[in-house]
DNA sequence: GGAATTATCTAAAGCGCTTTAGAAGACTGA
DNA sequence: TCAGTCTTCTAAAGCGCTTTAGATAATTCC
């Protein structure tokens, strides 16, 4: 046991294991990485002292020799508390598996309060921190894109942008593909009148989710009833809800935009004596922690995030081992979850 | 925009500064690093062209020479899916927050699923890629501690061990103070029995809530129905929940391990008529996403697990700039959150 | 059997920074 | 006025690694 906290201690250097063997510091480094020009009986050895001395190559030697970090960086904007969720912990747990499979190494910079996320940026590519980049929560229309296309560094985006797809390499899962699902799954179990729940905030994934669920009620000749109120006024939402369950030819089935939204319409449906899903079919996206513990069990998509996380580490990493110069745009789709929430319409029974 | 990106594919060096002004590179160096044998005039030139040419300092030569890397390290068990969670997501982003406010960066760390954890950390401090370690999720025995203590790494427990405080620093949340808060406010509210759901398996936190939870009633007089299943079994603990809420003598109150148990015990007891708050009162702890949307709200405590992460970071960064030997061990308080789910005992209106 | 290869290893340089030792010039004091 | 003292700067070294350009010894070829 001393002897290992020995090794970690002084740990080795290349110089130590040469010392050790008799051959130069080159001879060690050109041993353990594999080059064709050391005798296989040099390399055993290297590698066995190595192993016995629990040597682990000095990252900033490496780094200052290489020019290259290792390190590939996510950038959190941390003021917007309200966002730091389940989405982050599985996107992190997704990415630093990914890039630990590609032998990368993920840090996780936040912008302080005296800073601009370019400010961040900026600082973390002139130091030559990380190798490359992954941005998450894009915005419609993000500086932060602009900024690497222009430092030509490699980057992936988790989310797209409003303007078309762009010609850089992202991520981003399919929700309105999703939406257009629930409406699809709905509409074979004979409803004909769908209501929307959405925010008024300017976020993409709230105008895709709008956007394909119009499209595919249309396509199935179904009437979509669509409200909104501000994301964070929920007393807005709640009255909207309740108006659109009272109003005279209310839906027979809701969609909610996340499952926060869908939540609340559950327990307003419970509150006007409409029982779910016999009178009402509900829908969610998100599959948070606690809509497989309403009344009833939420039927919802799952997005897998941390999946997703881990898809856009391995693809930064093929853009850092130089693979080709083409953008890498990937759309995952989000798995329809059936708990309890759905069912074929009233009238249909 | 173009002189920009000129600066961050070039960016600058010491040399380049130096060069520019005419002076050597050791002066820009101290210079820039504040040093007082530097003549004012001087210092400010230096200031200017830095910023001018937007230098920031290269990373990997500067841990070289200074054989510190700037970075701190969490390490993720990854392959415990069922853990990448909220929880998670806050203390990254807490962790981040507090780092960046005292100058290091935080990174992430996967444990390969051909490696343990141990041989990740090993790996880490072998190639001094990080001054120091978080670990989070201590197990009650957590051979990462005696570990890390033997390699004389500073680190910080996020949890406790279960023997004792032991000789480290760690931060925890007070999860027993909040069950015993919560049992003296049912106490207050005319409740004489009080039902736990808890689990079989062994985590420290279960035991902590017990054993809180049982000193508390004891010393008020109440009397507590423990009931536990293994965590992953939902089917016996709905079972078990069922059996609690219609033994004769039945709690007027319940607490729940978890939020997901007490949004279980929730609905249980919408399907067996029980009309909550009026007839049972039902407490949980966590706050997850989705508790404040059940049917009644859950009353439950929020353990602000971000701040958390944010204050261990400063603990470490105060280990690694010197501070004294003494561990430091904080206790946080998790707030109550009075929703719609708790109120008098039934008999007591 | 001597020249040309091949296999295996080493010397030297340099990545960008910090630190230590010391030099040069400007100033002080008696 | 000249030794002593500051003030301000530079030279040199070194952190641990990788890479390039040889050097040496062993082998092959005709």
């Amino acid at each position: 046991m001393s002897g290992e906290a020995w090794a970690l201690a002084r740990r080795g250097s290349l110089r130590e294991i040469a010392d050790e063997l008799g051959l130069s510091v080159p001879t060690v480094s050109r041993a353990l990485g594999g080059y064709t020009d050391i005798a296989e009986a040099t390399r055993k050895r290297v590698a066995e002292t190595a192993k016995r001395l629990g040597y682990a190559p000095n990252a900033a030697g490496r780094m200052l020799a290489s020019g290259k970090s290792g390190f590939v960086g996510l950038v959190l904007p941390v003021g917007a508390q309200q966002f730091v969720d389940a989405y982050l912990g599985a996107i992190v747990a997704g990415l630093s598996e990914g890039f630990s499979e590609r032998g990368l190494d993920l840090m996780i910079a936040t912008v302080p309060a005296t800073e601009t996320p370019l400010d961040t940026i900026r600082k973390l590519i002139g130091s030559r921190r990380v190798d490359g980049l992954i941005l998450a929560r894009i915005a419609p229309q993000d500086p932060r894109i602009a900024l690497l296309r222009e430092a030509e560094v490699p980057f992936v985006a988790l989310g797209r942008q409003l303007d078309g797809p762009g010609d850089h390499s992202w991520l981003d899962v399919d929700s309105g593909a999703a939406f257009a699902e629930a409406v699809e799954r709905l509409a074979a179990l004979g409803h004909r009148h769908i209501g929307l729940v959405s925010i008024t905030d300017d976020f993409s994934f709230a105008r895709h989710r709008d956007a394909d669920t119009a499209l595919a009620a249309a396509r199935l000749g179904l009437r979509i009833s669509r409200i909104a109120a501000p994301r964070a006024d929920r007393e807005a939402r709640r009255q909207g809800i309740r108006d659109l369950l009272t109003a005279p030819d209310r839906p027979t089935a809701v969609l909610g935009l996340v499952d926060g939204i869908a939540l609340d319409v559950l327990n307003i449906a419970a509150d006007l004596g409409l029982s779910v899903p016999t009178d009402l079919s509900v829908i969610g996206f998100d599959d948070i922690a606690g809509s497989g513990h309403s009344t009833p069990p939420l039927s919802t998509f799952e997005p897998y995030n941390q999946r997703l996380g881990r898809r856009a580490a391995h693809v930064l990493a093929d853009l850092l081992a130089g693979a080709g110069k083409a953008p890498i745009q990937i759309l995952e789709k989000a798995e329809f979850v059936a708990r309890g929430s759905h069912a074929r319409a009233p009238d249909t029974k």
